[in-house]
DNA sequence: TTTCAACCTGGAGCGCGCTCCAGGTCAAGA
DNA sequence: TCTTGACCTGGAGCGCGCTCCAGGTTGAAA
């Protein structure tokens, strides 16, 4: 509850305070409070954001597709279903990914043996 | 056996025209052959060398740490050594890419069940 | 009151891995 | 012989996702 500063929501979300700065400056994250002095305050849910932003860049969403969903998630609630499909496509990419990232680990694996077995 | 054209060499390895002349131009490919006229003509042997490349490039090595691996497999048997050092620690790293990419294809999941359960 | 680390803005710069382009050459088929 | 498409070289350009910088402001602790 409460607020975090820039550095606490950096700490917290894994992103550097550039790339905060960055996001909401894309138009990614909006509507960042400020303090009197003009400084960023972070909310829990501004948090809980930056958690999905976090999820969804480690599995390989560009930035342009994150806009995309939190523009839906700011039109309302009559955008679910859209966004709803949005991560249902993306779930169906990771999982390509993460089908290619096996197969061409198994390979290097089957490379390592090589090595053991001829060393 | 015989050899392959540029356009055949990156039909079976899947890297484009390109980026086949940029491997070769940052001597991460070397030595490959020409006919009279200047083409070029890709060997069993260099096929064999784009499908490893495919392989690390796929699991996310940069391709600074390839240079370093092609220059020691051209150094000699003697740099083995080093060479399964190397496949071994980038095989650490894309294991805990993986986890990583499990954890949060998870909460992707998660995600979307709750757009199913209140949808 | 002074200090100083954390923060602000706007905008330039960067590292990576290609990708594209201009202007020319080669070679196989009609 | 002519045409045409695949290929050549050197070098510029690009898209992404930050990252850094200059020059200034804020605010909590000493």
């Amino acid at each position: 509850m409460s607020g975090y500063s820039p550095s606490e929501a950096a700490t917290r979300s894994g992103f550097s305070l550039d790339t905060l700065r960055y996001y909401e400056k894309i138009g990614l994250l909006s509507d960042i409070g400020r303090t009197s002095g003009g400084r960023r305050v972070f909310t829990d849910d501004d948090l809980g954001w930056l958690v999905l932003f976090r999820c969804l860049r480690d599995t390989g969403m560009p930035i342009a597709e994150m806009c995309r969903y939190a523009e839906l998630a700011r039109a309302g609630e009559h955008t679910a279903g859209e966004r709803h499909a949005l991560l249902r496509r993306h779930a169906e990419r990771v999982e390509e990914q993460m089908r290619l990232l096996q197969r061409q680990y198994d390979h290097l694996r089957e490379k390592i043996r090589f090595y053991e077995g001829s060393g």
